[in-house]
DNA sequence: TTTATTTATAAGTATATACATAATATCCTG
DNA sequence: CAGGATATTATGTATATACTTATAAATAAA
């Protein structure tokens, strides 16, 4: 017998990817369980579990208890994309950041805020405006509804110095959250701000975060022209 | 002593996130170790591994070996996307997905294609480009150069039923790639193509795919105005 | 034929133990 | 005191074993 040995779950890993790249397990055939592979590779079955349990995270295994593990149909491609503070990611290109308040008043969001935020009626919120400038030039515009109901000691915070961006992930844990991408035309408003012509178009994230009260902040960032997102698999 | 035991690793990460969360353990704190907190849960170290190893993965955990654990200072948040079969995500919404081949040929890609994929000059690419309808409507417009020198069955597909992205997706194995998402106004061509103005914005998805060989493909996806992405954390 | 009930199975998890590895801290030497 | 060898330590991983849980499939009941 020359059948090598994998004893860590990454070369489990490694050999299982093989496989499936070689079409030797074909998509949506069902692949010998734990225990086989296990002696097959002359590891223990929590090995085998460790690696298959990883590509099934990836999206390229199904597993289902009872039913086995087959090789996915259609593998889903799962692209993770860190989302980090404005502040960093120009830090990180080196640019010079700067950050600028706008306003910052307590009203009555419009109606579809309130819907997405699920308030009733006459709930006042904290709505900042700010802009992130890279290099002297505007970068991002952040409009920004907060429910200082839940976070109460938000009433306090400036945003002077700090954008809320950042303020909140220092201040406030949260438990989830989700995030929209869109591609609009600017405003008048926004191109003034942003420093384009109306109509060019802006990369929009949108954001609504929330913890075990409720929604905490909804905010929308428009992006200046020529704005990339980025990520690798 | 009524101190509550956690024997499951959710529950012990339930529990870890709860002390995160209430500040209880502060950012760029240190946690106490692996073994101290097996004890104090009244569980298997290997369980308070898997615990952490967890919410290390999500990032709200900083790990390094001797160095201990410590709360991250500044939690990233990882989106993760999933990326679909254009026809799957169209299904899903319910509406009728149709595959329209335009274009289909050989020849030498421009400039900065050549140079996102590392080719020699004079290189000929298959370039196909095709529409992906839904509910009749133009959906998106897909702009693909494909590396007929490492996909060798490529040059036999013809594409006209199947899009180029399916047919890939089922055909090739690969090993990575990298996603980068913009908006852009939308030239004449493809507003002619997608049925808008000039000018309007485009979510542009820009996708690489390699594997061990080289740059597989390379795709500009334009959506068509009002194209959303969406995710959860 | 349909609908419950049981059973068998494969993944999921927990645990004690042992050893590996990376990286800090300490000690020793020149 | 700089610089390198060494000890220490916390995480990382592998393993055997045992038990749990979801669920497909088989069986029995209606």
């Amino acid at each position: 017998m020359t059948t090598t040995e994998f004893n860590t779950w990454q070369s489990v890993q490694e050999e299982v990817l093989r496989r499936i790249n070689s079409r030797e397990w074909k998509p949506g055939e069902l692949i010998p369980n734990e225990a086989e592979l296990s002696l097959e590779f002359g590891c223990a079955r929590a090995t085998v579990n460790r690696a298959l349990r990883g590509l099934a995270e990836a999206g390229l295994l199904d597993r289902r208890r009872k039913a086995g593990t087959r090789v996915a149909l259609h593998p889903i491609r799962k692209a993770t994309l860190d989302i980090p503070i404005i502040r960093h990611e120009v830090d990180n290109r080196r640019q010079a950041y700067r950050y600028s308040l706008l306003s910052r008043t307590l009203k009555e969001p419009p109606p579809d805020i309130r819907a997405r935020m699920q308030l009733p009626a006459g709930t006042r919120l904290l709505h900042v405006q700010a802009l992130h400038l890279a290099d002297a030039r505007p970068h991002i515009f952040e409009d920004r509804w907060i429910n200082q109901h839940v976070v109460k000691h938000a009433s306090n915070a400036e945003f002077s110095t700090i954008s809320p961006n950042e303020w909140l992930v220092i201040n406030v844990p949260f438990h989830g959250g989700d995030i929209a991408f869109t591609a609009v035309g600017a405003n008048p408003r926004e191109a003034q701000i942003l420093n384009c012509r109306a109509g060019d178009a802006l990369f929009i994230i949108e954001r609504n975060t929330w913890n075990d009260q409720g929604i905490i902040t909804t905010v929308r960032l428009a992006c200046a022209p020529g704005y990339r997102l980025h990520t690798g698999f």
